[in-house]
DNA sequence: GATGTGAGGTTACAATATCACATGAACAAA
DNA sequence: TTTGTTCATGTGATATTGTAACCTCACATC
């Protein structure tokens, strides 16, 4: 495999969740109930979700309503914090399935479903970082997304 | 130099309206004063600018109102023709200074000034493409840009 | 003149994002 | 016990970005 040279642990589920926590917490963030339940919706979307897709899921499951700007702030300090991704070309997010490991990413868009996947491909992001360097940008964040279709999009166009 | 083999023309002022306007017909567009007058205030920002700005932009220059969605019709016809790139990360435009050649691009925008500038890396969009499809994605469009901090701004920190 | 087509106008609205300020709980200092 | 402080969250308003639906006009063609 290209990617890179140590393993990822993948985490799923409420090990996910777990993981979320431990990094939040060395963050010197605290965990609380709002946070990890904003985590779990975030983290149960197969896709990347708007902060107002996440804003009605999480009021449903509090049973009460929990305003777009309270999950905005706290998307935020995900990001800021590597439990989360902003996917830009899609305006939506994506819980980061190892939080324990920081990495520049690459999503794969598909625009026919939105299946988002993620791709941790250091070779590619140090290019792109090193070429930015080059011209004498100092480089903070890459954002590397490409648009396009998914393996199962391009079947069905396919078979269809 | 690294970037690519052949050598791009970058066009300036009137000599760019020139070459859009080649480039626009000869996608089979017209070529209209609306659209002649948006490309102008596009051209003409140093940095990229929102369906918003370009709107006050042309009414002032027009003299009459054009409503923002005029102009997202009309952008939306300029990045199909490559006359013009969206930047996903500022959800802005900017004009292409070599519509009349294809590339997938790279954008460094200044988190401080908003300056951007455009590389053209064939090698890397190369690269990210193939990494894609090497997951059996099928990719269409390369969103690459990194943010960061100008050389400008950096020195600005640096002396400052 | 009737009809078709493409460009643009107009109104309304949806989706995304931020701001300012209020509240409440936890804890520390007085 | 009261006061102050900090941090998380609530609340309402508003700004920004993006679309949809439908209409009119100019021009070409029949």
């Amino acid at each position: 495999m290209a990617a890179s040279a140590h393993t990822h642990h993948e985490h799923h589920g409420a090990d996910l969740s777990r993981a979320a926590q431990a990094t939040l917490e060395q963050a010197g963030e605290q965990w609380t109930d709002l946070r990890a339940q904003i985590f779990d919706v975030l983290a149960k979307f197969d896709k990347p979700a708007s902060a107002y897709d996440i804003a009605d899921g999480v009021s449903k499951a509090a049973g009460r309503r929990i305003a777009p700007n309270t999950v905005y702030r706290i998307l935020d300090l995900f990001v800021g914090a590597n439990l989360a991704r902003r996917v830009e070309s899609s305006n939506a997010y994506i819980a980061n399935a190892h939080p324990d490991c920081l990495h520049d990413c690459i999503f794969l868009v598909c625009d026919s479903c939105g299946q988002t996947t993620h791709l941790d491909d250091d070779s590619i992001t140090k290019t792109v970082r090193s070429a930015a360097k080059a011209t004498g940008f100092a480089p903070v964040r890459p954002v590397i997304e490409v648009r396009g279709k998914c393996a199962d999009c391009e079947d069905d166009q396919a078979a269809g």
